[in-house]
DNA sequence: GTGGTCTAGACCACA
DNA sequence: GTGGTCTAGACCACA
């Protein structure tokens, strides 16, 4: 399910966090439940173990996973489960940065906004669930 | 008028060469005109000459500019002026990759839709172009 | 093997590209193997390992070594043995430019030839190959 | 008559000086005739004025021209005229060059030779001598 | 003044 | 260990 660029300037082991955290904040993963272990992620991920050794040990550092010696990493269970709030604030910045970027280059906020709804269209119509935004 | 940030991941020559491009996309720097020189670009970047010398280098074997011995950089005079098709390629990327980051954390599109115009408002607001979308 | 002029106009790294370029040509380097660590190439060249970076850099820009992350640089798969033809153009060339030059000095073919056959004669001779031309 | 290659490696102030010596030793220029001006020859060969001025400097601290003030540059009297000799030793060094560069790329004597007589054969023909080397 | 090359050496991600 | 980026600063050709 998750999935990791190696030619991105953006650091392996940063992917592999950011991979982790979507999976919990979007309730894939949820409080408790144990994550893949380093050699597997690694492995399927086509890494090195210390690279997602050292992105646990990160998201450990940040509270969001606990690893049990001899038994693995789970979801923290004082995580408390990622409010809607958390979730909007993500959004914001990446559509204020793709905003930012549109508006740098000269665009006009409507033509901006109907790029984007076409764009979204698009994307509605390739997950096939119809013709509608809904 | 440009700027870097010497704290992303995303290395400073490629910013860099990624500001420029954006110039000669909008319109701001035309064919034939002249760059900032090496040195002045790279005390008002706060970044060291061989810095910006690798971006331009790059955006010469790139076509985009050329360099005369002694004299400076110029913007390539075969560069073409961007067409409106390409700019709409660039945003197209952009917004289609916070689109699909939106998605994978199970946004609804009409979810999507209504937080990206709200952020739209915002910086439309910011510009202090009134009250509309134009 | 490979060696380098610190004197001559012509840039190192420059150099270093050119002496890659003919050990592949050659086929002492076949594709997949390895290249030599840029720090020891630059130790064993006497030159600062920048240098060697921005030459196996631009040989990776060029399609003829790929570099992998963390482990080093190997002669590009793709790379297609050098055939004869592509060989032979290149000397060519070499040969092209130096009876040009003797031409442009007001030699006769016929002395070109007479001095060509003994410098060559010289370099057999040096190799210890005997005496013919075989 | 002489030109130059801005995109070359070689310095331009060594192509200069290289150009004037081969006149000189071809005898295109004689002892005690004058050269261009500084002036009239960087407007042919598209050059800044400082860089023929160096060139004729270095010639003359090299004995191969004279300049006298207020009237212009001369071949220096001096100068015995170019033998045989000199001339040799120049091809030679050319020939060795183009020919060390072939054994490197692993060819045998034989076969430079015939490329080389071949490549000779183009260039009698392309100077409209009919079909020999003489 | 302009770019171009090169060195010395630091710091980082990745294996 | 591997390569990649970056700085500080020297020296050079050319305008």
């Amino acid at each position: 399910m998750i999935k990791v660029d190696p030619t991105s300037y953006f650091p392996l082991y940063e992917q592999v966090k950011e991979e982790i955290r979507k999976l919990v904040m979007t309730g894939a993963l949820k409080a408790g439940e144990p994550l893949p272990s380093i050699r597997d992620l690694a492995s399927h991920l086509v890494v090195n173990p210390n690279t997602v050794a050292r992105a646990y040990r990160e998201l450990e550092q940040d509270g969001l996973i606990v690893t049990k010696k001899g038994k693995g990493c789970y979801v923290s269970a004082t995580n408390s489960p990622v409010s809607q709030k958390v979730l909007e604030a993500h959004l914001h910045k990446i559509f204020d940065q793709a905003i930012a970027e549109a508006m740098g280059l000269n665009m006009k906020p409507l033509e901006i906004q109907t790029i984007f709804d076409r764009r979204l269209m698009r994307h509605v119509k390739k997950d096939k669930k119809g013709g509608g935004l809904e």
